[in-house]
RNA sequence: GCGCGCUUAGCUCAGUGGUAGAGCGACUCGUUUACACCGAGUAGGCCGGGGGUUCGAUCCCCUCAGCGCGCACCA
């Protein structure tokens, strides 16, 4: 006899428990699901197929992967996410239930940028700012940061009944996983495909980092045109700002009305700021209808005359700062940001009689920030870009330190291999055209700049020669050195030289080397080698306090002597002495040349460095100390030091590598950039794979693995589902990389998902107001009618509808399920409900007969789950879902039951409302007895049907209803 | 400029070369011992316009219109 079901479903009461018994039965790992069938008994194949289909005759053997896309770890997970979870737990409980080998690998991405961005604002709120603060503080912070939502976000996924294998859980900042980053990086540096080069990049003023083409939005809107004269010619500009060095005038080779210029002649004229000699270039690129067919050129701040510049080997001028305001070259504009200094150029220029005419309602688009919608500035800048079309250099395969896995990509480019993949076949995606859409990206792809000016991310394992300027990759440092400044003391402050005079830290003094000690905290120092006068002892201990490292005093290293200007104001000294001091070998009375004490310092750097080789080591030392060993170091003449001497280079970190072999340096400065977040989630599913098992490949020497018994068995992957709108950014990178890498593409279909949009078609957000939170809606109409609510009416590729109505109406479908069952529970009081799928424990007896009606019901309920099952297999989930509601509830509730629900009745009245049986009217007869059974026999065997035809998209309560049917096993791994 | 889609009931969307479907909503009626978070039923569509292929087109082809999206250009 059955414990009657309460009549409502309480998902409150039940979700949570349902979880973890999921949980913990292991079944989530695929490797207990492996053992757990053969104690069933299956019979193992030794076929290792690969489907990418979740076919009906699957083996244990057979796997099914999905690789989640790992959620960025700077939030809480919002309706978006609660989609992927749902269409992929779908697919994964499936394919479970299917028999296979089934594996869903949950990660969470560290999302660089887009983390740097949230916690900047977070810093902005508490009136700080991350530029003001050091490297090792801002990451500690932002990683206490990410753990945190993390955490968060692990719980959160478990409320949406994610099926996924937490131990084989990947975080992308997980040390393995940043070595599999790192050599990726390392064997395309070899390969020619990823390259530093000074290259027009996309500057975010605000955020002070170059961005990728992908992370940039084009925004229309009206501005002023302008006209001017510019010798003979007039010259179009919406930026003249730009305008100041601006030394070539451009024109087409073909445009007859200029063709009295020849290329490369030369012209005087006046300008902005005075005279100025241009020359004519003749360029192709040039649009004789637009304007006046001729234009001046600002290669530093413009790809299109970046690309002229670069034809036609012409020079090129920085004209805007980093932080958007105008350079020296803008004479008395200099300083101005640019919206500020517009006007005021036009005026100067309408002054001097240059400006011809303005166009006030100039329709265009500007390039911007996709994060603030700050104006975009081009800017030149040294950086790694990925060369996407730039065919492999068979050579550098050969001399490659990393294995080839077999893979042949000579002479084919990353963005080949991709387009190849995807036209032959190895791919399916959902929705079709989202096949076209790829390839005709894939078509004008240009190169990716990975580097980022923020902290937040993986850095980029690039060193350089702090001699030479040789570029190594991917190196294991030694050790490392810290020069470091002493803190301030009166006379700093005071801006008075001290020589070797003694006076002690003031207050901002110690509170700087409390800094540093935190700062350096990060390291295990082992040696704190510093100059003995106390101000940088001082520093020296305070930072100990915070190492434990031992303290080596060193009067070598003590700053300049400077003899008579000791003690004297820098103003005075520089009227004074000014030319002794930017000499190198003349001394001020009293006091060392240059020359004496850089010997002095450099000869006791260089000791200290061979008594504590490979070990961590600060310096403590005076500014000059610093820069002379810099000097030495980095080869300077003195003009090139005095010239840096304004970088206040107070805190210098070097990494100690093998010995340059160019140069036999072995201190280097490693690149402070980090990587575009997509170049590490681009190898994400091979990356989690190949790291969650890890095996060293010792024949080739290497200590990086190359292959792993996951990666073995679940790549390429099944399923990429994901959102559609990082189809380039994440998408077509794993098909690059995973290619590059492994010789395979990463997974056999992409299906991706819409945007999850309001009954209004809104996009969701904050200051509309029309936010759902998937957990807050979950938590009042449970998780299930969430999931369903989700997954109704929406096809790949299409946005998702979704409304609290919507939801309502798939809670009361959750409802309806829960009552069928406690109705057909309710009249199991004679016989133990059983189990269709399981034949040896379910026989209805042979002497009973079933009607037409009868075999008709049975029939139609295969065939149902023989239909769901194809329609998810062609990941039609939608219709899936549909099939299974509309039959559960309409065919199975409204008509079966009812069919049944008299036969049932007579032989046994309901429950009386205590619970206990009534009594029947009259006593049955044998014939309605056997009617009775024959009608319980067939609504078990359909509700079980209804229960595995449901469970994906509903795993909550069709698992809490099975588990008052057989408490002892799983409906998740109960065969389909 | 290049590319990809979409247009079917009031709304959201399925769908198929052979008489148009679901959910929600609307309306009518019913039921209260599985379920009112229920049941039975009704209304509602020249399947965007035009042309073609076909015995037959909502479906295939062409074209037009409207809407959406992506990419590029943007002096």
């Amino acid at each position: 006899m059955h414990e009657p079901l309460d009549p409502r479903y309480n998902h409150k009461a039940i979700e949570d428990a349902i979880y973890k018994k999921w949980e913990s039965s292991g079944y989530f790992n695929p490797d207990n699901l492996a053992t757990k069938n053969k104690e069933r008994g299956v019979k193992k194949s030794k076929s290792l197929t690969k489907n990418s289909k979740l076919t009906s005759s699957a083996k244990r053997e057979d796997p099914f992967t999905i690789i989640m896309p790992p959620p960025n770890a700077n939030g809480s997970l919002h309706l978006g996410h609660a989609v992927f979870v749902t269409l992929q737990d779908i697919m994964t409980r499936y394919a479970r239930m299917k028999g296979k080998k089934t594996l869903w690998l949950p990660g969470a991405d560290h999302a660089g940028f887009e983390t740097q961005v949230v916690f900047d604002k977070k810093l902005e709120k508490e009136g700080r700012n991350r530029f003001a603060m050091d490297r090792e503080t801002l990451w500690k912070e932002i990683w206490d940061f990410t753990q945190q939502n993390k955490k968060v976000m692990e719980s959160q996924l478990r409320k949406l009944g994610a099926s996924c294998d937490w131990s084989r859980e990947k975080f992308t900042l997980d040390p393995d996983i940043v070595r599999i980053v790192y050599d990726t990086f390392e064997k395309m540096y070899r390969d020619g495909l990823v390259e530093r080069d000074a290259g027009i990049i996309s500057w975010c003023p605000k955020h002070q980092t170059s961005l990728s083409d992908l992370e940039i939005k084009d925004i229309e809107r009206t501005d002023s045109f302008y006209y001017f004269r510019y010798g003979p010619f007039t010259i179009g500009t919406a930026r003249p700002e730009t305008k100041f060095g601006d030394k070539y005038v451009v024109m087409h080779p073909d445009d007859t009305r200029y063709k009295e210029y020849k290329n490369g002649e030369q012209l005087h004229l006046e300008w902005i700021n005075g005279p100025l000699t241009a020359t004519i270039i003749k360029d192709e690129a040039m649009d004789m209808e637009f304007g006046s067919g001729v234009m001046t050129i600002t290669p530093w701040h413009s790809t299109v005359d970046f690309d002229i510049a670069m034809r036609h080997g012409l020079d090129k001028e920085q004209v805007i700062d980093e932080r958007g305001r105008l350079l020296p070259i803008a004479g008395e504009f200099a300083g101005m940001k640019i919206l500020e200094a517009r006007p005021k150029i036009v005026e100067k220029l309408r002054l001097k009689g240059l400006l011809a005419r303005t166009d006030e309602a100039y329709r265009h688009t500007v390039r911007a920030c996709y994060k603030c919608n700050t104006l975009i500035e081009p800017q030149i800048k040294k950086q790694w870009f990925v060369r996407m079309t730039r065919a492999l250099k068979t050579q550098a395969q050969k001399t490659n330190r990393l294995p080839a896995n077999k893979i042949h990509h000579h002479g084919v480019s990353l963005r080949d291999m991709a387009v190849k993949a995807a036209t032959s076949g190895k791919m399916k995606f959902h929705p079709t055209h989202a096949k076209k859409i790829l390839l005709h990206w894939m078509e004008n792809i240009r190169d990716w700049n990975i580097s980022r000016q923020i902290v937040w991310g993986i850095r980029i394992p690039a060193w350089f020669c702090a001699s030479c300027g040789e570029i190594k990759v991917n190196a294991t440092p030694k050790a490392k050195l810290f020069l470091v400044r002493h803190g301030e003391t009166d006379w700093n402050k005071e801006e008075r030289g001290h020589g070797h005079a003694n006076p002690p830290l003031n207050n901002a003094g110690i509170a700087y080397a409390g800094t540093l000690a935190t700062r350096l905290r990060a390291w295990k120092i082992e040696a704190i080698i510093t100059s003995d006068l106390h101000r940088a002892r001082h520093t020296a201990e305070i930072i100990a306090h915070g190492t434990n490292a031992r303290i080596i005093p060193a009067q070598e290293l003590r700053g300049r002597n400077v003899g008579i200007a000791q003690g004297m104001y820098h103003t005075e000294r520089r009227a004074l002495y000014g030319d002794i001091f930017q000499s190198y070998e003349k001394a001020p009375p009293g006091g060392e040349s240059f020359k004496d004490f850089e010997e002095r310092t450099w000869s006791a750097f260089r000791e200290h460095r061979t008594t504590h080789r490979h070990k961590n080591i600060v310096i403590v030392t005076h500014i000059e100390t610093i820069h002379a060993i810099l000097k030495r170091t980095k080869k300077w003449s003195m003009e090139q030091m005095i010239a840096r001497q304004s970088e206040k280079s107070g805190f210098t970190e070097f990494d100690i590598l093998d010995p340059c072999l160019k140069c036999k340096n072995d201190l280097y400065e490693q690149d402070p950039d980090v990587f575009d977040t997509w170049f590490s989630s681009g190898q994400w599913p091979f990356a989690t794979l190949l790291a969650s098992q890890e095996t060293k490949n010792k024949e080739q020497g290497v200590r990086i693995p190359t292959t792993s018994k996951d990666l073995k068995t679940f790549y390429p992957t099944s399923v990429m589902e994901t959102g559609h709108d990082i189809l380039f950014f994440w998408v077509a990178r794993m098909i690059m990389f995973g290619l590059y890498r492994t010789g395979e593409v990463p997974f056999r279909t992409v299906y991706l998902h819409g945007l999850v949009r309001d009954k209004d078609r809104q996009k969701m957000s904050k200051s509309k107001g029309n936010v759902i939170d998937p957990l807050g809606v979950a938590e009042e109409y449970g998780t299930d009618a969430v999931r369903m609510a989700l997954v109704m009416g929406n096809t790949a590729g299409n946005d998702i509808l979704i409304s609290e109505d919507k939801i309502r109406g798939y809670r009361n479908f959750a409802t309806k399920l829960w009552n069928i069952a406690r109705f057909i529970l309710m009249y199991q009081n004679k016989t133990e409900i059983h189990d269709s799928t399981h034949p040896p424990a379910y026989q209805i007896p042979k002497k009973y007969k079933f009607t037409a009606t009868d075999k008709k019901f049975l029939a139609e309920a295969k065939k149902i789950k023989t239909e769901v099952g194809k329609h998810i297999e062609k990941f039609e989930v939608h219709l899936a879902a549909e099939k299974a509601y509309h039959y559960v509830w309409h065919t199975f509730a409204d008509t079966i039951i009812e069919h049944y629900k008299p036969k049932l009745q007579k032989v046994t009245p309901p429950l009386a409302e205590d619970g206990t049986p009534a009594k029947p009217h009259k006593i049955p007869n044998k014939t309605t007895r056997e009617k009775a059974e024959v009608a319980r026999h067939i609504l078990n065997s359909i509700l079980m049907d209804s229960l595995i035809i449901l469970h994906p998209f509903m795993p909550f309560i069709t698992e809490s209803i099975y588990e008052k049917i057989d408490p002892k096993n799983l409906l998740m791994t109960k065969p389909w």
